[in-house]
DNA sequence: GCCGTTTTCGGCCCGACTGTTTTCAGTCG
């Protein structure tokens, strides 16, 4: 995981911010702004690169490169501590309130003094705001509405739950005969794992009458914003949605827009602008004739900067725009691809649907092969060998007849000491054995790589389940060198999960792309726990696609016999 | 502060919406 990454990208933002409350230059404070996306998303450790690799990345410089090396090496900026010792901490925290920006909290700050969150309900307690300079009572009461409501503010929400509540809305839009069609865009789009909000495109002549029934839907509560191309409402759930609407004749442009990562967006931009021409969510525009270049598609805009059609899980601006210029885009996993699933539980250990339910589901998916692989017996005490023969025996009668391969396999228990719940002579017998770290999980960074790396090695683990065992929301990945664990798994050929249980998301998309560059395999499966939670395999794809991983590398997408000899195979 | 097929200066993405303004500033995405 690249936890120095986030530190430095966290270190950019807050001189970023400071920057910004102190009056400075705004095209600087975008400078440090981009500089702390691209680290975030750089998948090297900065830890491990010197001033000259910083400077190689996209948005950092020879200023803000030395300012990365002496936070990594010191723990902090000489010169950030002196923009903290100038702007009171608490000011950052006002830039957290929606609708509350630098220029006006370093207002407020400096003709009423409010330099915290606690200043600036007090100064809004007595209308203290409202004869400032630009302001009035209306925005004074939409402050204090906005300073009420902060809290959720920066709250994510877990993706199964965005894509649950997008469709709910979308299907709710598409009865409105004005809809011509309508989706999801933004960061749901991509596949992210949490997103801040919902963003819904519709193609529309009649704005109007599409603003009028998504106001109406069922969960809408509070409107934020009406106009005649944008709306933004909050559910009843807390969760911030927005629509915007636009012509049929440009819903390529607007969803292209719509779907990019603003950085993303930003260097598509920068391109058009460098070649005479304008790019917005109306179109690609020549600048000087106003010709329309392209609108309609997404093919046709991507087509008219030479590029092909980009998955919206790689539009982060992470490189897809230069390979893509240069032809070297690979052709990434589709959820399609995927031929099966290596990790599945059934009421034997903690799953809620039977054997036979399971079997029948993955039958309906059309899967070539369903690997079963229910937990040992050190986190599941219940589990007793006669328990998993028995299990086996009847699965092997299940696959008997049809066109499925059904594969007997087990999820271990990784110890912190590297060790598997059940003996070697027991493990052999599976025929696929997926092993996770799941207790113990603080351990110091040798500790856990020496533990993984154990597993790695283990003639019969087939899998690496779950590899940085984060649980999103609420813990995060364990501390581990992951250059050495997956420069094992390479040399192993320990194929390393895309788990795709919603909480877990693991490996992510920036160790996707790092273990893929490393030459490891990968294994996209649904750690499903009921039938109904197979599909969810569709979303570990996205996540595969977000680390641009091909269908090559994912022995999850390979033909049966190819995969059997894949699990066949001794390692170590 | 970054960047370059208009390269070492002079630009820097684009538009919607709100509230305050008679033409725009601030914020957001």
């Amino acid at each position: 995981m690249t936890r120095t990454n986030g530190a430095a990208a966290q270190m950019l933002e807050e001189f970023a911010e400071l920057l910004a409350l102190s009056g400075g230059e705004p095209f600087k404070v975008r400078a440090y702004e981009r500089a702390a996306r691209a680290v975030e998303g750089w998948a090297t450790d900065v830890t491990e690169m010197d001033e000259r690799d910083l400077d190689a990345i996209p948005g950092v410089g020879t200023h803000l490169a030395a300012k990365i090396v002496e936070f990594v090496r010191t723990g902090t900026v000489e010169e950030l501590d002196e923009l903290r010792a100038v702007i009171p901490a608490g000011l950052r925290d006002l830039l957290d309130v929606p609708g509350l920006g630098p220029k006006r909290a370093r207002q407020v700050y400096e003709a009423l003094g409010v330099a915290s969150r606690a200043d600036l309900l007090d100064a809004l307690h007595r209308h203290r705001l409202r004869d400032l300079p630009g302001w009035g009572a209306r925005s004074e009461a939409a402050l204090a509405r906005s300073v009420e409501e902060a809290h959720r503010a920066g709250e994510r929400i877990r993706l199964d739950l965005a894509l649950a509540l997008a469709e709910e809305l979308l299907a709710g839009l598409r009865a409105e005969p004005a809809v011509e069609r309508c989706e999801y865009a933004g960061s749901l789009r991509r596949m992210a794992p949490t997103v801040g909000d919902v963003d819904l495109l519709a193609a529309s002549a009649d704005p109007d009458a599409v603003m009028a029934a998504f106001v109406g839907l069922p969960g809408v509560g509070r409107v934020l914003v009406r106009g005649e191309t944008k709306t933004s409402v909050v559910t009843t759930r807390g969760v911030q949605v927005d629509l915007r609407v636009v012509e049929p004749s440009v819903y390529g442009a607007a969803l292209v827009y719509f779907t990019g990562s603003r950085a993303h967006n930003i260097h598509l931009r920068e391109i058009a602008v460098r070649e005479g021409r304008s790019l917005s969510e109306y179109g690609l525009v020549e600048v000087a004739t106003g010709r329309v270049l392209a609108a309609r598609t997404e093919d046709d805009v991507y087509a008219a900067f030479g590029l092909p059609w980009i998955p919206p899980t790689l539009r982060e601006d992470l490189g897809e725009i230069e390979a893509g210029l240069a032809g070297t885009l690979p052709r990434v996993l589709r959820a399609a691809d995927l031929r099966g699933d290596l990790h599945t539980h059934t009421t034997l250990s903690d799953g809620v649907s039977s054997l036979e339910e399971m079997v029948a589901a993955a039958r309906a998916l059309g899967y070539r092969y369903l690997a079963v692989t229910d937990h040992g017996p050190r986190l599941f005490p219940g589990v007793t060998l006669e328990g998993v023969l028995d299990q086996r025996e009847r699965l092997r009668r299940l696959g008997a007849h049809g066109s499925m391969t059904l594969l007997h396999g087990t999820e271990v228990d990784v110890a912190p000491d590297g060790s598997l719940d059940w003996p070697d002579e027991v493990l052999a017998g599976f025929d696929v054995v997926v092993a996770g770290v799941h207790t113990a999980l603080r351990q110091s960074r040798e500790a856990m790589t020496a533990r993984i790396v154990r597993a790695l090695e283990h003639p019969a683990v087939g899998v690496l389940a779950h590899p940085s065992a984060r649980a999103l929301g609420r813990r995060g990945p364990v501390d581990a060198d992951w250059d050495e664990v997956l420069a094992v798994a390479a040399r192993t050929g320990t194929a390393l999960e895309v788990n795709a249980a919603p909480d877990r998301l693991d490996l992510d998309g920036p160790l996707v792309r790092r273990a893929v560059e490393a030459g490891c395999r990968l294994a996209v499966s649904s750690d499903a726990h009921a039938a109904s939670q197979l599909d969810r395999i569709r979303v570990g794809a996205a996540t595969a696609q977000r680390g641009w991983a091909r269908r090559e590398d994912v022995v999850t997408a390979w033909p049966v016999d190819r995969l059997r000899r894949f699990l066949a195979r001794p390692r170590g």
